[in-house]
DNA sequence: CATTAACTCTAGTAAATAAGTAGGATATCA
DNA sequence: TGATATCCTACTTATTTACTAGAGTTAATG
């Protein structure tokens, strides 16, 4: 399951998204718009900064923006940053893959090829669908619009 | 990710797939060979009898047998039985739909949009893998051996 | 130049979930 | 009828999730 930080963060980025990156926006406002404790959104914004999805702009004039144009930002990574890998498995992970403790033989488990055939279907969608992409789109060839 | 339950609930399937099912296979032969803690095995066991994918047989000759064959277990079902829906989202599901307790408008929820690909994509995985199609064949051609 | 209002950072905490354990009840076979 | 298997309810312990608290830092502004 999608945490609920993982979802709070998804809908900051894309109020972010809609916003002139020129124009910082308050935590504050987009705790308000998209009803999200604004404590927990501070923690949030924080780590996505320091992944270098957004910027941060401090004092009284301050404020967040995309680091990047809303179509170089992709739901793959985000998941990544607020909740791990997205694979169902430690060994099933490409990009942060770790030995299960209790596998006796990695080769021939039978788990760990059919997680690595869900976990590389869910890359492909993912990593090739940015916020650009369901921003101004309908549900309809969201996947081709991808570029896949 | 996956659960350590899910896990040994599927390795005891592929278990008992190997044996013949006339002779039903005792927990405590599961428990040790494949590592499960024995207690544990009982309750996921009992869980996939409700559900129909296994036998068992009580008393001293007693045991458990698959109550189908290999190529009629799907990965999809016994996920969805221990762990619960493929989808990442309640509201993403289409086996058990339930509205997201926070959405605005679920019709244009851009999180929805895309999280609804993602279980599509996983599902047509886990409910066309069977334990037989995991069984003998290598990693090679995994899904289109399932029919896809 | 002090005040205000923003972000930064470290802790702490309550509730839920995960991963088992314990132990008695029930069924079957020899 | 005793041994040995599954069945069932309840409990426990550790981890994770979803926050909250509060002090610290930075920058505009009157």
């Amino acid at each position: 399951m999608l945490s609920q930080k993982a979802k709070y963060a998804m809908r900051a980025l894309l109020y972010l998204a809609q916003a002139q990156p020129e124009n910082p926006v308050f935590i504050s406002e987009i705790a308000d718009q998209q009803s999200v404790p604004k404590k927990f959104l501070e923690l949030i914004l924080l780590d996505l900064k320091r992944h270098g999805l957004v910027h941060s702009y401090r004092g009284k004039k301050g404020g967040y923006a995309l680091a990047k144009t809303p179509d170089q930002i992709y739901f793959g990574q985000v998941i990544r940053i607020i909740d791990g890998p997205l694979a169902q498995l430690p060994c099933a992970s490409r990009t942060a893959y770790r030995r299960c403790d209790d596998c006796e033989n990695e080769q021939t488990c039978e788990i760990r090829q059919v997680m690595l055939q869900v976990r590389d279907s869910t890359a492909r969608i993912l990593d090739n669908t940015s916020l650009a992409d369901v921003m101004v789109k309908g549900t309809a060839e969201l996947v081709e619009g991808a570029g896949i």
